[in-house]
DNA sequence: GATCAAATTTCCCTATACGTCAATAGATTT
DNA sequence: AAATCTATTGACGTATAGGGAAATTTGATC
């Protein structure tokens, strides 16, 4: 009967690549409820499809707090259509954000090449 | 006799854009060094000239311990030859981790440009 | 000498995402 | 039963660059 093979917080933890302390760091911060047994945690196969989303919104550079709010909306929404308005509103949001981080980085390189250049041409005037 | 125009912590603060605050903390933390008179800070225009160098340094998004470490070598190092080569090696350093900034960020970017497409035909498929 | 403004010092606070103990409880092994 | 292993909870620590506020001292002016 216990079709869903249900799993302990190392396996877990190992199986995604993050700690024991990160499962519990973000069930205390509401983005996952896994069952009790007990006081022992355990992991249904949707908790760990949840954490897998997670985990894609961490890399993605979402904070904890957004991807809260993505899984609250996706939970309370039957068909998603206001979470899909809120995800794309997001997401834009975040690619304003990397494309300025962006044109930064860029600017920051060239001031850095003129930099090196500089310095360069400074070691041959000792040199010589 | 005065022919250098000292000036006190405000005046240097607003003409820098910073705040007394930061002046103060960037001495905490032996980056600069001003003239006391009493317990009043006076600074010169090598300190300004100095304060300078750090805010640069800062938008070119070193830390200040990195910072400081230039400074240490400035002052130390006649010929500026030893602090020239730690100059170059840092700034490479910058870059190479500046690169791969930009390069994770245009990932990035194409995994969110996907996600906005795929949420805006999810929209449409429930408009239909 | 009293007062007022400016400056200094000292200490705690902020955000973020966990890491690192320490104490405790339950379960298992010897 | 004692020892060992695993898990939980709670509290405190980490790095970064200052911000904010309170208490005290100083300097200048009247």
């Amino acid at each position: 009967m216990p079709d869903t093979p249900h799993k302990g917080i190392q396996e877990v933890a190992s199986a995604l690549g993050v700690t024991p302390r990160t499962l519990r760091f973000y069930e205390d911060n509401g983005l996952i409820s896994p069952q009790r047994v007990g006081s022992t945690r355990v992991y249904s196969r949707r908790d760990v499809g949840r954490m897998q989303l997670i985990l894609r919104g961490k890399k993605l550079g979402f904070t904890i707090r957004e991807i809260r709010e993505f899984l609250d909306l996706y939970d309370t929404d039957p068909g998603h259509r206001e979470q899909m308005e809120h995800l794309i509103v997001r997401v834009q949001e975040r690619l304003d954000s990397l494309s300025r981080q962006k044109a930064a980085i860029e600017e920051t390189i060239e001031e850095l090449d003129q930099i090196v250049h500089e310095a360069n041409a400074q070691l041959r005037q000792l040199d010589s």
